[in-house]
Order: C-alpha cells, then structure tokens, then sequence
DNA sequence: ATTCCTGCAAACGATTTGCATACTC
DNA sequence: GAGTATGCAAATCGTTTGCAGGAAT
C-alpha cells in the first residue's frame, strides 16, 4: 500500500513525506469529499504538529498534478474528490452530504444554445435528500 | 418598471429602499451572474454611500424569498443569477465567464445509484473556452 | 548538496455581525 | 410609532503567503 504511493509520488514528481501519505491515505478512496479542515482534523490525530497549511499546500500540489479535483458544491468552503474518474454528484441540500454517480450521460447543447464556445466537458449535480435527513434523524450541518 | 418591483416587493414582505431598488434593477435581466462586489460597483455610481454589507443583506434576503439563485460556480465567490427558471450553465473556464442555457436535459439516474435519496432537480455546468478568451484577446481574470 | 516540504504566524479576501441612526410602512 | 434597513467598523472564516528550519532526494 506504502509502495504504490511512493510509486504515484514519484511519478508525478513529488517528495513523499509522511505528512502527504497520511493526507494521501486519508482522501483514497474516501466518498466522503472532505474539506480541509476535514482532513486536518483527521490526520492529526496521527500527527499532532501537521499544519493546516501544509494541507493546503498538498492539496494545491495534488490538484496542479491532477489527482484530485476541487468541487465546488459548497458555497462556504472548498471540497476535494479523490476520484480521478469523470463523474457527478448528487448532493443532499440538507446536510450536504455528497454521493458520487457513476454513470454517463450524453449531454448535447443545441448548436445555437452554444454559439461559438467549445464545449470541453460537463458535470451534473443533482439535488435531493438523503434518507437520513429523510427521515430526520441526524443533521450533519 | 418601477411599479413592477414595488409589487414584488409587497408580496415578499421586504421593505422598498432606493438601495434596494438599485440593486433589483441592476440584477433585472443581467445575464453576467455578477459577484457581490460586481453588484456593489455598479450601485455604487448612483448610491455612493452605498454600504456592501447592504448588498450583501439584500442579497441574502433575495435569495431567502427564492428570488436570486447562489451558484457556487466560483471557488473563490459567490455569484448570484437572477434568473428564476431553471436553467443551467455554459461556463468559460479561462475567464469565467457563464452563459445561461435555457435547455431542458432529461437526465435518469439509475435506480441502484439514486438509492433511497430522494431527487429534487439538478444543475448541470458545461465547461468550455468562450470565443474571446479562444482567441486570446481578453481574460477577464 | 540541492531541492523541496513543514509549520508557524501573519496577511488576505470574501462574507458576516453588532449597533446606532435613518427610513419605510 | 413599530419594525426594519442602512452603513460603518470590527469580527470571522476559509485560504494563502513568507520564511526559517528540517527532511527527502
């Protein structure tokens, strides 16, 4: 598991530090789309003296490196995606819950919708509500 | 035209102010989805003691009554959209410019994906290059 | 040895809040 | 007159930056 992100680090031309394997191991496969803080939060526990810049900075590197994506489904704070993979969100306006989709759909603009952009991709969030806000148990925000 | 707002006003249940106002008129068909800062500039050549905590009240207030779309397009800041229809958006990713698209896209979720949220609506965003900035003249940002 | 990373503190930009005054209803 | 909006300044929040010491290559 180490092995594979030292291999990705060096790859993509980064220093490997336990610092970022942490944050590293933190986002992988994470559905969870955390924030920042939400990572700092989580791996400091491991590691009482990581800065929240450093995170800031890891995830900035990331992203220059196309590993991960910044979402911008929250009005207050960045979000982050470690799935590389084209895909949408489906987002629950009560507790912002955030649930990747997996699927493709084909989306044509009518060519005089639009005029002369060139169209370079597409992202869909969909609202609704999860079933634990549905049924009022928890409420996360 | 001023009538026009006057009555909308009553029937939200906000009081009518010249700031108010302002705000309404320059947000009235704008098709720039313009930040608060944007909206407080271009107020600002009529009510140059206009206050931005002003727009930003106004704003929320609008946005409470469902009058004003947020989008969260922008890592960086809010922008607003008056359009009340739903609509999505064709978005430069060079200069940030965002064009509405007034389609209608019929989009199914497959039900094992969807699971037991229940689906509200959706918001698709089309990234793309917008001619000007393909040509290299301006860039806004 | 060189280059890059960490972590602190300070800076920053967007947004929010408290409050006294002024306005709309 | 009651209730709300304005506008100022200060506060807040998320994020960024500068920099000195430390670690990875």
């Amino acid at each position: 598991m180490n092995r594979k992100y030292m291999q990705k680090f060096k790859d993509i031309g980064l220093k490997l530090t336990p610092q970022r394997l942490a944050i590293l191991g933190f986002l992988e496969g994470n559905p969870d789309h955390p924030s920042a803080e939400d990572i700092y939060k989580a791996v400091s526990v491991q590691f009482p003296t990581m800065s929240l810049a450093t995170v800031y900075k890891t995830l900035d590197a990331l992203r220059e490196k196309g590993y991960i994506i910044e979402l911008t489904i929250d009005p207050a704070k960045k979000r982050f995606d470690p799935f590389k993979k084209m895909h949408h969100h489906l987002i629950c306006t009560l507790c912002k819950r955030v649930k990747d989709i997996h699927a493709d759909f084909m989306l044509d603009i009518p060519e005089q919708v639009r005029g002369d952009f060139r169209i370079t991709g597409n992202h869909i969030e969909f609202y609704g509500v999860c079933p634990v806000c549905r049924n009022g148990h928890e409420r996360r925000i």
